[in-house]
DNA sequence: AAAAAAACCAACCGCATGCAA
DNA sequence: TTTGCATGCGGTTGGTTTTTT
């Protein structure tokens, strides 16, 4: 409420633009380790030279466990033009009912594909909403994990949504983990099982290629499914030492000056159990290695 | 094959909001 | 109540990729 605004940050002394490996890396160790209460001091202890903000968005959007990638599939879309009818540009809104989707990422879509996909027909759908700018309470929640829609084909046809219960994307304080440990549910709808073919895993290849020194591991990471399996885990990781995955955190922390020796405890496991909850019951890509130490 | 146009999407900006002192 | 800080949110930008000419 009014009042003057201090710059978040000194923009001469942080780095903008897009997000190198190593930056990624690093977030996403010292949120592994300390989570995120204070965006504006993570940075500097984590040895970033971004803006509080960068960061949050970064690990928000893209670099948390339960953020789902690649495109949406119809269902989805149909849910975003509901919810969009009923809301409105309240993009965080929505993504609250759309587990695994950024609001970033929502308004993306509907503003390169729905908006332009509705116009012709704007102008029944419209009018037909004019009066239902439908508040929130009309949308039917449930906690039943699927959206169901009216499967017939014509674009009359009504489409009843059961919406997800909203969840809440800002997990990470330590609270929230207690109370909702989001990622868990979400990691069931991210079964990587019923994705469109075209589904695009982020490029974890290029992020951990460098530092395990093996290509294999985008395999894994690409399905992430088979994390639940250590059959398959060790079949696709093969021979290798496994000492080298208990230590690759440690060492990933060293090579990137994360201080790692007194950051670490002894048994160089991640401290905050609510992360490790948190992590472990994710499908989160990245968990796999580090949940190794 | 090259250039231009369109589409896509990550990231930035700055206001709004909540909270604590 | 006021003030200042931290974060959330939605609009916008600009770089990259893809498609069209």
């Amino acid at each position: 409420m009014g009042k003057g605004r201090a710059p978040c940050c000194d923009k001469s002394k942080v780095k903008r633009g897009p997000w190198s490996q190593e930056e990624d890396l690093k977030l996403i160790a010292f949120i592994h380790k300390n989570g995120h209460e204070n965006w504006r001091a993570l940075p500097k202890l984590a040895g970033l030279l971004r803006c509080g903000k960068s960061c949050r968005l970064r690990w928000i959007n893209y670099l948390r466990p339960d953020v789902k990638r690649g495109n949406f599939t119809p269902e989805e879309e149909e849910t975003i033009i509901k919810l969009h009818e009923a809301l409105g540009n309240k993009w965080s809104k929505i993504a609250s009912y759309l587990p695994g989707r950024t609001d970033n990422e929502i308004k993306n879509v509907w503003n390169t594909h729905l908006k332009k996909r509705l116009k012709p027909k704007s102008s029944s759908s419209l009018s037909s909403s004019s009066s239902s700018i439908a508040d929130e309470s009309s949308i039917s929640t449930t906690t039943a994990p699927t959206l169901s829609s009216d499967s017939s084909s014509s674009s009359e046809k009504q489409v009843s949504i059961i919406i997800n219960e909203p969840i809440d994307h800002e997990m990470i304080t330590k609270e929230d983990q207690k109370e909702s440990p989001i990622a868990s549910s979400s990691s069931t709808d991210h079964d990587h099982s019923s994705k469109p073919e075209q589904e695009q895993i982020m490029d974890h290849s290029a992020l951990f290629a460098d530092y395990l020194g093996q290509d294999d591991i985008w395999n894994i990471l690409d399905n992430p499914e088979s994390f639940q399996s250590n059959d398959v885990k060790t079949s696709n990781v093969g021979e290798e030492d496994e000492e080298q995955k208990k230590n690759w955190l440690h060492d990933l922390e060293n090579e990137l000056g994360l201080g790692g020796t007194e950051e670490l405890n002894q048994n160089n496991t991640i401290e905050d159990p609510n992360m490790v909850e948190l992590f472990e019951s994710s499908s989160w890509p990245f968990w796999s290695e580090i949940s190794g130490l």
